[in-house]
DNA sequence: TATGAATGAGGGTTCATTCAT
DNA sequence: TATGAATGAACCCTCATTCAT
C-alpha cells in the first residue's frame, strides 16, 4: 500500500517534471527556433544536467512532438465546447473564429512558435516521429468538425445549399491560419474585433443564404 | 574589344553560376530547412568546392535572401499584370487567387520553402539582413494592391460599401496563405479549380453587393 | 559524505585535466605559434576529442590567457623571494638576473613561447581578454619592484645618487629581455654564468657608487 | 638597343611593383600579424588581383622574408656610418643607441612588426626559407661590429680591459632590444633622451675605465 | 604580365547524445 | 534518478595557391 502510494507520487512527480521541461522547451524554441535552440540551453535554463533531459525524453525530436501537442491541446480546449455545442451554424463559426483569434492574441508567442516548428517539420528528414503525418491528421480532424457545422447549417437553411461543406471548411480554417500569419508578421496592425467582424461580414456573409 | 567580349561573357557566366547556386539552395532548403541544410550539402549537390559558394555569396544568410527574393519575384511576375489590369474588381480578385494557387500547384516545393524560411526568419541571433522587415514590407505591398482593387470595386458598385477594403484585403491574402499551408500539409486533398470555385462562391460572394 | 568525496575527487580530476591541456597548449604554441597552432593539433596531441577542449576552455583565446598566466607565475615564483628579501641592493639585482636567466636556460622553450605569444597579442581582431593590457601591467609591476630595490640601494649609498631608479629599472629589465631574445635566436652561443658576470661587471658596475 | 631600354624600364617597373607590394605587406602584417593577414587583404589593398602577387613572390613566406629584410636594411642604413666611423668608442656606442632608439621612435610600428614577425619565425615549420638562420646571422653581424668598437675602446684605454668585448656587445644589443619591447608594450612611458641618458649613465659608465 | 574563379584542406566552434558514476 | 565529462561529426567559413584565359 505504502509502496503503491510512493509509486503514484513518483509517477506524478515525473509527470510534473516532464511538463516543466516541455514548458521550458516551448519558451526556448520560441526564442531560438527548434534547430538553433540547444539541449544545453534547455538544461541550463531548467537548472538540471544535460543528461537529465534524456531521462524524460528519448531525443530532441520527441521533445518537439510534446511541445506541438501541447499547442494544439490548447486550441482543442477552446474549440471543443463550441464544436459540440448546438448554437446556429453561423454563430458557431463566428465563435470558432473568435476563439482561435483570441488564442492568437493571448499567445502570439505560441503561434509564432507553431510557425517555426512547422517550418522545422520534416527538417533533416531524420525525425524519430512522423510529425508531418500527425499535423495532417490534426488538420483533417478540425476540417471535418467545421464541415459538420456547415453541413448542419445547410440542413437548417442558414447556409446556401450550393456550398461544398468540406471545401468551405478548408477555406475557413485557411483564413484563420492566414490571419495568424499576418498577426505574427505585423503584430501592430491587427485587432481581434476587426478581424472577427470582417470574417463575419465577408466570409460568413458569403456562406449565407440569400434570404439572410 | 576581345577583352570586352571576354569580360561580358565572364560576367554572364558568373550570373548563370549564381543562379545555379540559388536554385540548388532553394531545393536544399526545401528538403532540409535553412538551418539544417548545410553549405556542405549544397556544394556536394552542385559538384563544386565548398569555398566556391563563398565566391558568389558572402554568407549562408545572403544566400537565403537571394532565395527568398527569387520566390517573391516569381509571384510578382504573375500578379503584376493582374494588379495593373483594368478588369472588373471581382474578376481580378479571382484571377489573383487563381494565379497564386496555380503557382502553389506548380511550385509546391517553393511554397513549402517559403513557409520554412519564414519560420527560420529571426531564428538564431541575427541575419546579415533584416529578413523579417523585408517580408513584412512585401506583405504590406501586396495588401495595399489588393485593397486598391477592392476599393475600386466599391466605387463601381460591384462590392458592398460597408466592406473595409484594407481588412478585406488582409482576409483575402490570409485565405490564400492558409490554403497554401493546407496544400503543403496534405497535397493529395487539394485541387486548384475546387479551391478557386470555393473562393468565388464564398469569399467573393461575401464581398458582392446584394444586386450581384 | 561519499558524495562529497566524489565531488572533491572529480573537481581535482578536472583541475588536473585543465593543467594537462594548458601544458600541451604551451608546447603546441611554442612549436607553431598561437595562430598557426590549431585546436585540432592540440586535441590530437592530448588524445582527446576536439570538443573536450571546449569543456575546459570556452575558446582558444581563453586557453592562451591560461598559458601566459602560467608562464608569468613561474617567473613570479623565483623572483618573489628575492624581491621581498633584504640582501644588499646590488646582490639582489644580481640574484634577480641570475634567477631570470636560469629560468630562461631551464625553460628556453617557455621563453620562446612568451615571445611568440607576445607577437600574437593584438593579432587578428580581438581577444576575449585584454592581453596587451595585462602584459603591460605585469611589466609595470616588475619595473616598480626593481625600482624599489634600486632606490633602497641609493639610500644605503650602494648606488650612485644621480641614477634615476625608474629608468634604471627599465634598463635592467630590458637587458634581461634582450638577453632572452638572443638566447632564443642562438641558443648555442650563450652560457648563464657568462651573462650574469657581464651584467655584474658592466651593468651593476655602472650603477655602483665611485667608492665601490 | 631599344629592346634593351625596354627591358631595363620593365625591370625597373617590376622592382617598383615589388617594393609597393612589400610596403603594403608591411602595413598589413603590422595591422593583423603575419598569419592573420591574408593575401586577399593584401591584393585588395593594392588594388590588384590575388594572382598578381604570385607573379612577384612565390609564396607568402617569401613575402615575409622581403619585409624583414626591409626592416633590417633600415637599421643598417643608420648604423653603418657610425660603425665605420672613427669617433671614440664610447661616443660611438652612444650614437648607436641613439640611432636605434630614434628608429624605434620614428617607426614604432615597424618595430612592433618586427616583434610580430619574429614570433612568426619558425611558425608552422614549413617556411620555404630559413628565417631563423637568417635572423641569427644578422644578429651575429651586429654583435661583431659592436664588439669591434668595444675592443678598440679597450685598446685606447677608454674601456676597462677586464670587459669581454663579445659579451658586452651582446649585452649592449640586448639592452636596445629590450628597450624596444618596452616601448612597444607601453609607448606612453618612454622618451628617447631619457633612455639614451640612462644607457650612458649606467651601461656606458659600467664599461668605462676607473679614470673616466 | 595580369587576372580572378575555383579549389579543398583546415580553421574554431557547437551540440545531441552517451555512459560511468 | 540524476549527473556532467567526453565524444566526434558536422557546422560555417577562410585562405594560400593554382591555372585557364
Amino acid at each position: 500500500m505504502a509502496r503503491k502510494r510512493t509509486a503514484a507520487r513518483s509517477a506524478q512527480a515525473k509527470d510534473q517534471r516532464r511538463r516543466q521541461i516541455v514548458d521550458a522547451a516551448k519558451a526556448l524554441f520560441l526564442r531560438k527556433g527548434f534547430t538553433a535552440g540547444s539541449m544545453n540551453d534547455l538544461a541550463l535554463q531548467l537548472g538540471v544536467a544535460k543528461g537529465t533531459l534524456y531521462v524524460y525524453f528519448r531525443s530532441k525530436s520527441e521533445l518537439l512532438v510534446a511541445v506541438m501537442r501541447g499547442i494544439f491541446d490548447e486550441l482543442a480546449e477552446v474549440w471543443q465546447p463550441i464544436l459540440s455545442g448546438d448554437a446556429p451554424a453561423l454563430s458557431r463559426l463566428e465563435a470558432l473564429a473568435r476563439a482561435a483569434l483570441t488564442l492568437c492574441e493571448q499567445h502570439l508567442d505560441t503561434c509564432a512558435l507553431l510557425m517555426k516548428l512547422w517550418g522545422a517539420t520534416g527538417e533533416g528528414e531524420t525525425f524519430d516521429v512522423d510529425l508531418t503525418g500527425w499535423l495532417r491528421d490534426t488538420y483533417a480532424d478540425y476540417r471535418q468538425a467545421v464541415a459538420a457545422i456547415i453541413r448542419s447549417g445547410i440542413e437548417s437553411g442558414e447556409i446556401r445549399c450550393e456550398v461544398d461543406p468540406d471545401r468551405a471548411a478548408s477555406l475557413f480554417i485557411a483564413t484563420l491560419d492566414g490571419l495568424m500569419i499576418q498577426w505574427i508578421v505585423a503584430p501592430a496592425l491587427f485587432d481581434l474585433e476587426g478581424c472577427v467582424r470582417t470574417v463575419r461580414r465577408v466570409f460568413l456573409r458569403g456562406l449565407q443564404g440569400d434570404a439572410g
